[in-house]
Order: C-alpha cells, then sequence, then structure tokens
RNA sequence: GCCCAGUUAGCUCAGUGGUUAGAGUGCUUGCUUGACAUGCAAGAGGUCGCUGGUUCAAGUCCAGCACUGGGCACCA
C-alpha cells in the first residue's frame, strides 16, 4: 500500500468515500487484521455478534447494532487487547421458510407439492445465496469481524450442540411433552411461543348469544345469554360456566344448556374464574380453543373438542360448517344464529388480537402436543445471575424489564410444525409408540428395544439454537483454546427488541450448560426509526435502506449519524440530514488533514519537541484540548456512551483544532515568524491530527485509515496502532519542576480571553458592517498586567485572526476618535472607524437592505395569509416560511437600529 | 391494570446540584479570507411540561399531576 506525505498532491479537493473505502475493507482482510491478534496485554475481549437472518439484506437496524459493536472492537484491538468478534448467521426458521415459500408460489409451487427434502434443498440454496450477500455488506459496513470463524445456526457442530443440549435437558427434566393451548398460526401451520404473538387493540364485536336450557323452566327466560368475539368457538364449546357466587344463577340447580345450531349438550358448572360483572356473567366454555377454558376443562373434566384443522378451517366436528375459513364460519354461523332467533345482541369491543410476529395473521389458541422447556428453575438462577450483578445492563433500567419477564415466565414451547430448522432429536417407536431421545439415530427403541422408530417431523424454535449461540460458536462441547480463551464473553451488545426472546435465554441456557456466564455486560440499545421516531417498515414505506445511504454519503458518515444521537426512548431518530452534516464533518477532517499535510513537507517525524522556546500559548492550549479529548473518548467508551464519545470528537475538530488552532497557526507556517516556530507548529500539528484520527478510527475507519497511511511515518494499519494516552504536562514541556503545575489550566483559560477577545472584535466588525477584506486599527487597555503580557505576547495572533492593519496594546491608550468600544474582562477595546465606514455609502446600503427585507417580508406575509398556501402546502413548509418571516422582521428592526445611529 | 422511559431553541437532541442553560440542523445578514461554499464570520431564537417540596443554590434531587412513546398482563 502506498504510503507517505507525497501522496498530498492527489488529494482532492472534497472527500470521495466512494473511491477508497473498498480498497481499505480488502486490505484490513486480506491482512488478517480482524482475527486476533497475538496480545501484549494478554487480556482478551470477545463480542459474538447477534447472528443477521439468512432472508435479508442489511438494513438500518444491523447498521446500527453492528457499528457500536465495531466501535467497541476497534477500541479494544487498539487499547492492546487481543480481540474476537464472533460474526454469524441465523437459520431464522420460520422467516427463512416463509421467504422461499413464496418464492416457490411465484414458479407455481409449494412446499407440500415439492416435499420435505425437495423443500430443504431448495432453502439451503437459498442460504448459500444471501448467507453470503449479508456477510458482504457487513464487510462494507467496516465491521471488523472475525470473517475466518464466521458460523451458521444450522452449521454441522452448531447442530450436534443443540441436539446434545436437548438431551441433557430432557434427560435432566426440562424438557418435556405434552397437550396444551398453544399459539398457533394458520398460515405457517405451526405452533409459536408466547413471545411470538404480537398484541394489537382491534375494533371489534362482543356478540352475545342464547343457550337454551335443556328442560323448559315454567317462568321466566329459558335461556341463559353468553358473550364472547369468537362466536364459530361455540362449536367446541362443552360447557357454560358461572361464578358460584352470582346470586342470579343460584337457584338453578344443576341445569344442562343445549349448544344453538349443534345440539349438543352441555353442563352448566360452576367456577370462580368467571367474572360476574363481565358480560352477562354466564361465559360458554370451549377447552381446546381458549388458554383459560382449558384449564376449566382439567379442572371440571370437561370434553375438549378440537374443532379447527391446522389451516383454520373448520374441521368434521364442526358439522355443517365443516370446511369454511374460521371468518368464513363467523359470518355463516351469526347468520344462522340470528336467523334462527338464538343472537340477542352485538356490541361494539375493543380488545386484543393476537398476530404471528412473522406473517401478521391471526393465531388461534389450539390444543395440541408440543414440546415445552420447564422454565422456572432456570429462571431462577438467570434472576440471581442479574440480581448477583454477574452480569450487568446498560443502560441499567432495563435489569427491570428483564426480571420482570423472567419472574413470570411461562414453560417455552419449541416445538414447530415447520421443516426449515433443527429437528427434534426425538424419536417415536412404531411398536409402542414411546418416544426415544438421543443425540444421534438410535438403534432401538428406549422403551420396548424394538428397531421400528421414526423421528418426529418438527424442529426447534429458532431461538432455542440462538440461545446457545455464545458458547457454540465458541466451540463448545468441545472446548478449546478459543473457548478457553474468549468465554465468556465481554459485551453482548443488541436492540431491546430481543431482550426476551433471546438475552434471557442465553443468560438461562448459557449458565445451565456451561456454568457460566455467557457474558458479562449487555448494551441494550434503541431501534433505529425514522425521522419522526416511528419504526421503520415496509408496509409504511419509511424505510431507509443503509446501502443507499453509504453510497451517497459514504460508510463514515453513516456510522457516525447512528452512533450520534442517544436518547432512552425506544425509536431514534434518522434523517438524511444528519447523515449529509456527518458527511460534511468527514469533508472538514479531509480538507483539514490536506492543510497539515501541504505543511509538513519538509517535516520529519521526532519523538519529542526541540525547541521549547518557540512553543506558543495556542500550542499549549490545544495540547491540552487534546489531552482531555483523549480522557473524554477513551472513559466515554468505556462505559458505552457513544454519542457523548462521538460529540467530544466533532466539538475538538471542528470547533477547536480547524476553528481555531488551524488559522492561529498560519502566520507561524508560512515563516514569518521564523524557522524555529514553523517547526514547532508542525509538530504539534502532526502529533495532534495523528492522535485525533486515532481516536477517531473506531467511529469513521475508513477516512481515518486513508488519512493515517498519508501521514510520514504511518507505520501499518491505524487500526492496530496503539490507543492514545492521555498525556502529562511534563512530556511536553520539561519545564522546571515548580512551573509545570497547571500549565494546562493556565494555558487554557489565557486562551479563553484571547477567543473571546477575537469574537467581541469579529462581532462589532459585523455588526458595523466593516466588511471582512477591510483591515482595522485596533486599540487594547487594560490595566490587568497579566491580562496585558498576555496580549502582548500573542499580537501576532490577534492580528491575524481580527485581520488588524495596526494593533496597540498597552495599559494606558487614549481612545481613537470616532471608534467604538467595548469590553472583554477588563480589556478595553476601541475599533478606529475612520475611512472603514463611508457614513452615506452605509445609509445607502442598509436602506436597500431594508427595502429587500420589506419586499421579501410581505411576500412572505402574502403567502401565509393565502389561504391556498396553508390548504396546499405542507405543514412543514408553512412552519418554516412563519420562522422566515419572524427572521425578517428581527433582522429589517436591527436594520432600522442601525440606520437611527449612523444618524 | 402493572412496569419502563421521555417532556429543554422552529426541528432533532446533549446537559455530571454551582457563573450568563449548550450542540447539530433550520432561519437571517455578510463573505470566492490562502484546507474546506460539503466552507468562514456574525446574529436571532428558551416559562427547561405543570404544582409543590428538599437545599445557601434545582433543568439537574424528591413527591404528585398532565401529556407522549414503549413493554407486560389481562374478562369471555
Amino acid at each position: 500500500m502506498g504510503r507517505g506525505h507525497r501522496a498530498i498532491f492527489r488529494m482532492k479537493k472534497r472527500y470521495q468515500p466512494q473511491d477508497i473505502e473498498k480498497k481499505w475493507t480488502d486490505w484490513w482482510e486480506k491482512r488478517g487484521y480482524f482475527s486476533p491478534q497475538p496480545s501484549r496485554r494478554k487480556a482478551t475481549f470477545s463480542i459474538v455478534m447477534p447472528p443477521p437472518n439468512i432472508t435479508g439484506s442489511l438494513h438500518m437496524g444491523h447498521a446500527f447494532d453492528l457499528t457500536l459493536q465495531d466501535i467497541l472492537t476497534r477500541f479494544k484491538r487498539m487499547q492492546g487487547y487481543e480481540t474476537l468478534w464472533l460474526p454469524g448467521t441465523d437459520h431464522a426458521g420460520i422467516a427463512t421458510q416463509n421467504v422461499v415459500e413464496k418464492g416457490l408460489a411465484k414458479e407455481g409451487l409449494s412446499r407440500q407439492k415439492l416435499g420435505r427434502e425437495k423443500f430443504l434443498e431448495r432453502v439451503w440454496q437459498w442460504k448459500e445465496k444471501y448467507g453470503e450477500r449479508i456477510f458482504s455488506q457487513l464487510r462494507g459496513l467496516g465491521a471488523s469481524c472475525s470473517w475466518k470463524d464466521k458460523s451458521f445456526t444450522m452449521d454441522k457442530e452448531h447442530s450436534a450442540a443443540v441436539r446434545k443440549v436437548f438431551v441433557q435437558l430432557y434427560k435432566e427434566g426440562y424438557i418435556y411433552r405434552g397437550d396444551y393451548i398453544i399459539n398457533w398460526c394458520p398460515r405457517c401451520e405451526t405452533a409459536l411461543s408466547d413471545i411470538e404473538v404480537e398484541y394489537e387493540e382491534i375494533k371489534g364485536k362482543l356478540y352475545f348469544i342464547r343457550y337454551s336450557f335443556k328442560e323448559k323452566k315454567k317462568e321466566g327466560k329459558d335461556y341463559l345469554v353468553v358473550a364472547t368475539t369468537r362466536p364459530e368457538t361455540m362449536l367446541g364449546d362443552t360447557a357454560v360456566a358461572v361464578n358460584p357466587g352470582d346470586e342470579r344463577f343460584k337457584k338453578l340447580g344443576k341445569k344442562y344448556l343445549i349448544l344453538p345450531l349443534v345440539g349438543r349438550e352441555l353442563p352448566l358448572i360452576l367456577d370462580e374464574y368467571v367474572d360476574p360483572e363481565f358480560g352477562t356473567g354466564a361465559l360458554k366454555v370451549t377447552p381446546a380453543h381458549d388458554p383459560n377454558d382449558f384449564l376449566m376443562g382439567k379442572k371440571h373434566n370437561l370434553t375438549f373438542i378440537n374443532v379447527l384443522n391446522k389451516d383454520g378451517t373448520i374441521n368434521e366436528k364442526g358439522g355443517i360448517y365443516q370446511g369454511l375459513d374460521r371468518y368464513e364460519c363467523r359470518r355463516k354461523l351469526l347468520a344462522d344464529l340470528k336467523q334462527q332467533g338464538y343472537l340477542e345482541k352485538v356490541e361494539d369491543y375493543t380488545y386484543r388480537i393476537g398476530s404471528c410476529y412473522r406473517c401478521q395473521t391471526p393465531v388461534e389458541p389450539y390444543l395440541s402436543r408440543q414440546w415445552f422447556v420447564r422454565m422456572k428453575d432456570l429462571a431462577r438462577e438467570a434472576i440471581r445471575l442479574v440480581k448477583e450483578k454477574q452480569v450487568e445492563f446498560v443502560p441499567p433500567h432495563w435489569k427491570k424489564n428483564y426480571l420482570g419477564w423472567l419472574e413470570n415466565i411461562h414453560d417455552w414451547c419449541i416445538s414447530r410444525q415447520i421443516w426449515w430448522g433443527h429437528q427434534l432429536p426425538v424419536w417415536y417407536c412404531e411398536d409402542c409408540g414411546e418416544p426415544t431421545v438421543a443425540e444421534e439415530t438410535p438403534g432401538s427403541c428406549s422403551a420396548c428395544g424394538k428397531i421400528e422408530l421414526k423421528q418426529d417431523k418438527d424442529v426447534l424454535d429458532t431461538w432455542f439454537s440462538s440461545s446457545l449461540w455464545p458458547f457454540t460458536t465458541l466451540g463448545w462441547p468441545k472446548g478449546g483454546e478459543k473457548l478457553e480463551k474468549f468465554y465468556p464473553t465481554s459485551v453482548l451488545c443488541t436492540a431491546w427488541e430481543i431482550l426476551f426472546f433471546w438475552v434471557a435465554r442465553m443468560i438461562m441456557m448459557g449458565f445451565k450448560c456451561t456454568g457460566k456466564v455467557p457474558f458479562y455486560k449487555v448494551y441494550i440499545h434503541p431501534l433505529i426509526g425514522d425521522e419522526k421516531r416511528q419504526k421503520m417498515s415496509k408496509s409504511k414505506g419509511n424505510v431507509i435502506d443503509p446501502l443507499k445511504i453509504m453510497e451517497d454519503y459514504g460508510t463514515d458518515a453513516l456510522r457516525f449519524s447512528l452512533v450520534s444521537p442517544q436518547s432512552d426512548s425506544p425509536y431514534l431518530p434518522f434523517s438524511k440530514d444528519r447523515v449529509r452534516g456527518y458527511r460534511n464533518f468527514a469533508n472538514k477532517i479531509w480538507n483539514a488533514s490536506r492543510f497539515v499535510l501541504m505543511n509538513l513537507e519538509d517535516f520529519r517525524p521526532r519523538e519529542k519537541l526541540e525547541d521549547l522556546k518557540s512553543v506558543r500559548l495556542s500550542d499549549k492550549w490545544i495540547l491540552s484540548r487534546y489531552s482531555s479529548l483523549v480522557k473524554e473518548v477513551t472513559s466515554h467508551l468505556e462505559h458505552f456512551k457513544f454519542s457523548e464519545a462521538a460529540h467530544s470528537l466533532y466539538q475538538f475538530i471542528w470547533g477547536e483544532f480547524c476553528d481555531w488552532y488551524i488559522e492561529l497557526v498560519k502566520p507561524r507556517l508560512s515563516g514569518k515568524e521564523g524557522p524555529s516556530s514553523r517547526c514547532t507548529a508542525q509538530w504539534i500539528l502532526y502529533y495532534i491530527l495523528k492522535g485525533t484520527l486515532k481516536l477517531l478510527h473506531p467511529f469513521m475507519p475508513f477516512i481515518t485509515e486513508e488519512i493515517y497511511q498519508r501521514l510520514p511515518e504511518a507505520g501499518e494499519s491505524i487500526m492496530l496502532s496503539a490507543w492514545p494516552e492521555k498525556i502529562g504536562t511534563g512530556y511536553f514541556f520539561p519545564l522546571p519542576t515548580g512551573e509545570r503545575k497547571g500549565v494546562r489550566g493556565k494555558a487554557e483559560e489565557e486562551m479563553n480571553l484571547l477567543i473571546k477577545l477575537i469574537q467581541e472584535v469579529r462581532t462589532v466588525r459585523s455588526e458595523m458592517m466593516i466588511p471582512p477584506s477591510k483591515k482595522i486599527d485596533l486599540w487594547l487597555r487594560t490595566s490587568n498586567e497579566k491580562n496585558l503580557d498576555i496580549l502582548k505576547e500573542n499580537k501576532p495572533e490577534i492580528t491575524n485572526l481580527v485581520k488588524a492593519k495596526k494593533l496597540a496594546i498597552d495599559k494606558d491608550i487614549t481612545k481613537p476618535a470616532l471608534s467604538t468600544s467595548s469590553l472583554v474582562e477588563d480589556v478595553e477595546i476601541f475599533i478606529s472607524l475612520k475611512g472603514l465606514i463611508d457614513l452615506d455609502k452605509e445609509k445607502k446600503r442598509l436602506r436597500a437592505n431594508l427595502e429587500k427585507l420589506d419586499k421579501d417580508l410581505s411576500t412572505s406575509k402574502k403567502k401565509l395569509s393565502n389561504a391556498n398556501f396553508f390548504k396546499r402546502a405542507p405543514s412543514k413548509i408553512v412552519e418554516k416560511e412563519k420562522e422566515k418571516k419572524k427572521t425578517l422582521i428581527q433582522t429589517s428592526e436591527r436594520l432600522k437600529k442601525r440606520l437611527e445611529e449612523l444618524k
């Protein structure tokens, strides 16, 4: 890789990220920098990447999550840790199966037509194609993962580990099979766990239906009214329940009712569960299609009638409704009820409906035989580990959320009736039907010894394998150097969205399987929303593609804009404006570097400053500010304060290094102050630039490497260079011991006076409308000896930055005629106006400006008062116009005031 | 219903009990100043959600309330 400062001649005026990003990605990877390097510190730092699904393309969420991890990894690597960031992908059972099925549908095929084996071949083809695509996109993002260690949740080793854990948990009684009400997605045709169901409030109806008594009553009504939101489930009713304490029903005694349209006899049962206040106080009981009814069914020994097929249509138990879709059935059934006089009334009712988190189809509570993980004991340990701070949450408030979920946890349904995933390591005996659970295909039934066995067709919940991810990726259960060195991992970095899905389960399974926590810290970050903090989604059409942003503004700008806002709200706003701002920042860095390099042609880097006499106040100041920067960035990164670290860097680079130091140093670089002063300036510029690039590297890896490689004596890659240490005063200024103390504070205090003074003069210039091209005569007067010395010492700097042709500094100056005066601390400032402004000309100019403003103002007013404008223009534009109007009024008033003063 | 977070400039957000509450962006004015017009300089813009309390001192700590966002649990 060509390097050296001669490269400056090829530096364009504008930073063009597209030219260089790929070059560095390839180079870093070719040189093997991303894989663990033997470390001088011997301490290790490891992160396992939350594996992206193989279904998709890189989205903003990945970009954010991975940028944060990359920053941590690069930071720790530069600090000298032996660093491993482990990448991988997730097979994402249902999600991937759905995507592949959609593809098949376009070909007129279906998974059923293909058959399981052929279908799985197709999914593997998909994986080969798209699994790599996401990796290449991650590379483009600059992710410094150890690519050679990448893995996939359905790798051979990983699958073996999954089976091992399953068998172990089964043998220890944590995994069991049972008939329970689970959430069933009729579209995916599989069971879902509780957290795979998303609830949404909908405005629906509550239907009141008459159930007649079996025996006709002599007096009063001969029916009970029950209320339901899902009338079609009545086909599976096997009882009606009332609260035993409910006076209204006390006289009834033991009774039977007749299920309308079906004619089944339903016992009237008493159960405390029924809320007398709700509906009519009478509850239809459908034990096979409602979790609470299920419990009641168990308790009262009711019959369980499942009326639904797997695809959500009514089965043979539904009589004349057989074959209808559940909602179609609802309509028909309601019509029939109404016609036959069973429908008492219909009320509007708002309730929550659960949908499949993968396909948004409303789920049905469904009685079926599934496999579960008993969670209570596992959760207890996971609670303890966090309470004992063996695992810490950042920010800490997530801890409560985590604990709250674990304390009320239900058993985890882990079997899925899909094809893509880890098939259950369970075989059923064709003879006795007993399950045999084993890591490898068993030879015979463990119960009766017969050899005719068939493997369970179900696969495991995707999150089962994900929960093992931190240790299986490192070589568990075989063990080895990687596992020993890097497990437990240092940090887990992910969004709050998958705290329960993934983080909590990793802690439970990690501890269960390895006896250790899977990670010491969990950094939970927000999700990336759009400008209005709305979740990005295809249906809303507000998705911003990070790849497009990278192309338009550069990857460094994207990374910086993702990391830069900090908020505890669940969604961070993302806007192109912000990225554009950081693209400009990258350009600023580029040009500042270009400037430094242009002035470093004859410079040879040396260990220390040689000529201390030519060190000026501005030098001490910038070194002091830089020293603070090192401290801040380091500390912020240690505490996951990414945005604060980014902010410190932005502020220092733009607001201090560029705006002040570079400007202050220009005359010295031109040689006006002598060769020695120039040399010192070069040394400081080089030193600060090099250090700042390093501090910035984790955030903006590409531009920093590009510039770093152009520095004289750059060394190897910036990503392997040592993280800057905070500098001591003695290191730079080997002054006599007595003078070292407080040198930084003093330099900053003195420099602040100069800055304030220069700003004040500029303000006056601007207010007096003195053209920037005109040089001024300036008098500074103070009786404060200390300040007088500072001013005198820094006369060249002041002269240059306020554009003065004459600068007089003394404690005894008479105020010049026709001048303005102002005050900074105890320094009086006089600027001669003589010859600077032609009074008549100035008045003319003010009047002209006022006229223009008036014109703009009336246009603006007209616009705003125009009803059409309000109607047609987006509110954003109206707001902007209002603001413009406000500013116009203010400016015009200021000008009027100036005009008055000139008279 | 329970839990969490938030409420600060037009917008998006920082702010660690202590001078005059900051940044980016937007807006206004001026400027081809020698690295950068993706720039420079200057300016305008604030009831720190409301009400109390603690304190010499509160945007910051405490309590209550209001509103916004999110999560969890639910009665058919």
